[in-house]
DNA sequence: ACATTGACTAATT
DNA sequence: TAATTAGCCAATG
């Protein structure tokens, strides 16, 4: 076997446990970053904001909740269990409290 | 091999 | 700003 030794679910794993508190990524973003790295390593990408959905959902201790849609939503299932965790952790949220300022939270891995 | 499903996104209305 | 539509990628039956 190739010597992939990490499946897409780790490396979408690991990339979520390097999410600070208080901040947040989006699904698109993740599916971006690991496409990119990806490519470096010379590895067909694999794209795609549902893979990254379905990776998270195989399970794993990962902050989860630091993950949200695009729209600054959190994920379907469990959107009031990840708001608790968002406020606990002073994310910034609208005026609503139902949603993510993405525009602020946003992170993005530096290194 | 084909159809369905899903922790999504972007464009359109 | 919110609801609708179409596109997308991989897994599953």
């Amino acid at each position: 076997m190739p010597d992939e030794r990490t499946d897409y679910v780790d490396e979408v794993h690991d990339l979520v446990a390097r999410i600070p508190a208080g901040r947040v990524m989006t699904y698109g973003l993740i599916a971006e970053v690991l496409v990119d790295r990806a490519a470096a390593v010379g590895r067909p990408p694999r794209g795609g904001p549902r893979q990254v959905g379905r990776a998270m959902a195989h399970g794993g201790d990962v902050p989860w909740w630091r993950v949200v849609t695009a729209a600054g939503r959190p994920p379907a299932c469990h959107e009031g269990r990840a708001l608790a965790h968002l406020r606990a952790e002073g994310t910034p949220l609208t005026d609503d409290g139902e949603r993510v300022r993405v525009r602020e939270a946003v992170w993005f891995p530096e290194d």
